[in-house]
DNA sequence: CTCGAAACTGACCATTTGGTCAGTGAGGTC
DNA sequence: GACCTCACTGACCAAATGGTCAGTTTCGAG
């Protein structure tokens, strides 16, 4: 791993681990094992190496909402289907993701938070789209924030008890009955 | 208010806003109205600070849960009226348990977030005992944290359209279906 | 071998941080 | 009026922060 890939990695795990503010460029330069003005040659700014950091995850959204927008979530497959591929994205991106949820209020700040803010609204907007109700709509936002942050923080607290392909599993099926309204076969969760 | 309360409740909003890292005692003191030298004076460190400050929150939790272990969540009934009381408290004391549950890395920091962990544990092992299942304790890992987790981004991003009294109908509906498994009468959660 | 660009560094800087301290003023008691 | 306690303040401090800069090392192309 090159050393700009190392500090990309290291802004990712203590950026989500203790937070933005709390996560200084010469923590960052320890873990990369390189100096605080090495950190900063490679990316002139903190705000840039955020948004060089949540990139790749942002793109894996924008391609997950596009498409799901094109095709729509008509039937209960491709209901299924689209959970899945969340759960998956949720999971890969998952200290990504972490940062953009807690970390609303830094929008303004930094640019890939607002783009994440938008593909959360798209998102948002695509799921309730199926639905007349409050409630789905409610729903929808406490499923979301609620796997992403049990997903980190079992990660950060190393609680994680399951191999990661039968969480994926297992909240996918979540996912499905509680935000689509849709439930899967009963032995599909297992 | 007195300048006490008022430096209590700007801590609350601040850390949940911004993160406590991101909050300075500078802040607080203007928010409050006062110097910082005062925010000093009436606590003594920032830790206690925020100890004081997620006391009553604490309180709180430490009842429901007390009450609950006694009880038990055996019948449907019980675990209606559970997930009501707890919705309920996180409808009060949002800002306090967004803060909780946003910063576990601070556990060792500040004594006030080791409670309540623990509590956080007791809770979640009450649940669990009614459920021999992984995906049921799953379930509510992600439904405590994305209810606190969207109730507090309502009240942050001022994105709030729902009277707060139906707001809490709606979330104890969505914890009564989506964690014990027990579904409330059809028309219960509106 | 030479040269130039890219990678990298330590020393440094202005600003902000949590926290200290000496002191001020208001109000109550003797 | 003398005295004391409590709430409060501005000036100050060491440490840490994001960021600059002048200079060194590394390395591939000519």
């Amino acid at each position: 791993m090159s050393v700009r890939e190392q500090i990309l990695q290291a802004t990712l795990e203590l950026c989500a681990k203790r937070g933005i503010a709390a996560t200084s460029l010469q923590d960052i330069a320890d873990a990369s094992e390189c100096s605080k003005a090495n950190v900063v040659y490679h990316f002139a700014h903190k705000e840039e190496l955020l948004n060089e950091a949540l990139t790749p995850s942002l793109k894996a959204t924008e391609t997950l909402v596009s498409s799901a927008e094109a095709q729509g979530l008509g039937s209960a497959e491709e209901k299924v289907v689209f959970a899945r591929n969340l759960v998956t994205l949720l999971v890969t991106h998952r200290l990504a993701t972490h940062i953009v949820i807690t970390h609303p209020f830094l929008v303004d700040a930094i640019p890939a938070l607002h783009k994440a803010q938008v593909l959360m609204a798209r998102l948002a907007d695509l799921v309730s789209r199926y639905s007349t109700d409050e409630l789905d709509r409610l729903r929808f936002g406490v499923v979301i924030s609620g796997v992403t942050y049990t997903l980190v923080s079992a990660t950060i607290l190393e609680i994680q008890s399951l191999p990661e392909t039968e969480l994926t599993e297992m909240l996918t099926h979540v996912v499905s009955t509680m935000v689509m309204g849709s439930a899967l076969p009963a032995e599909a969760g297992r």
